[in-house]
DNA sequence: AACTGGGGCAACCGCTAGTAT
DNA sequence: GATACTAGCGGTTGCCCCAGT
């Protein structure tokens, strides 16, 4: 736990995970003299940690009125309003929330709820429909490391890629058709989250040219394409991704802000398109199933 | 049963704002 | 106004636990 796990340190102060000893000789000090000043309290209370963990160890686990335990669903919509609202200030969120400390707000988003929007399509940010590729794509800095979750859009997208270039689809392709103009449809406005998969089935249900659903341009719209088949098929996906919509934007916004969550969840897992990998487990095993699937495919 | 990798979370670090001198 | 000190905040780290192999 925690950092810094000798306890030999230059200045003499220990560090590392408190002993019930000395949680005990904080409580007793607080409750005998009150917080005051932390510069002083650790000498004072016969402890030999510096006036900031002594501070730390009071306020985010000591503290008498501190709730432990599970946050509660309702905890748990409370902090992801406030978030959306207020960004990561934590101890302003905190103060909302009675007993819980900012500490334990900021672990508990960044190991569950952040997970839980992205598992749902929804930016832990900016707390919108991740709709484009530059979400996953622009986060980590090349000398920093990659989080998985963070980059889940790109995984997925990194997936489909690869069915598509193993598919009997992509084959079927090489030997066919050179062009795509014969996919033209006209849909007026861009398409929704929800229109997308109704349009784009799974790339893996489709084994002929002939289920291809319209392309879209940049802009969303459909319209006609002399693409190569290597660019319309990583059109197609991009397209399989969320596409914003103004209209669906605002229904997820309001679910936000009506504080319906789980209903978020449903409608986003809804979508069979791109929900059935939001609702992947994300992490490591993510990238091994999609190699062992690549590796399977490329194996046939 | 032993090993391994990932998740959870307590604690630390660095920075900033506020206050005192 | 400049400097020093303190408290608070957010980001990061790394140990422990446990599920999976």
């Amino acid at each position: 736990m925690g950092r810094s796990p000798s306890n030999s340190q230059s200045d003499g102060l220990k560090r590392g995970p408190w002993t019930p000893e000395e949680d005990q000789k904080l409580i007793d000090y607080i409750q005998k003299h009150g917080q005051g000043n932390w510069q002083l309290l650790p000498r004072k209370a016969g402890l030999k940690r510096c006036g900031k963990s002594c501070r730390l160890r009071w306020t985010n686990y000591l503290r008498p009125d501190i709730k432990r335990g599970n946050f509660t669903p309702q905890e748990e919509q409370t902090i992801i309003h406030l978030h959306s609202a207020l960004g990561n200030r934590w101890s302003a969120i905190a103060a909302r929330l009675p007993g819980r400390t900012d500490n334990e707000i900021k672990n508990f988003w960044n190991t569950h709820l952040r997970k839980k929007l992205l598992r749902s399509g929804i930016d832990p940010r900016t707390h919108q429909l991740i709709t484009d590729l530059s979400f996953p794509l622009n986060l980590p800095p090349v000398n920093s490391p990659m989080n998985p979750l963070e980059n889940l859009a790109k995984i997925r997208l990194l997936s489909q890629i690869l069915h598509v270039l193993n598919s009997n689809l992509f084959s079927s392709f090489l030997s066919g058709a050179e062009t795509l103009n014969q996919f033209d449809c006209h849909v007026s406005g861009p398409l929704t989250p929800l229109q997308v998969p109704a349009l784009v089935p799974n790339l893996e249900s489709m084994n002929t040219h002939s289920d291809f659903p319209p392309v879209l341009d940049d802009s969303g719209m459909i319209g006609s394409t002399s693409d190569s088949i290597e660019e319309y098929s990583l059109r197609r996906l991009v397209q399989a991704t969320p596409e914003i919509s103004s209209g669906n934007l605002v229904h997820s916004v309001n679910l936000v802000e009506n504080q319906d969550y789980d209903q978020l969840f449903v409608d986003s897992g809804a979508c069979s398109g791109w929900g059935t990998a939001v609702d992947d487990e994300a992490g490591g095993s993510l990238w091994k199933d999609i190699l062992d699937e690549s590796f399977l495919a490329s194996s046939l």
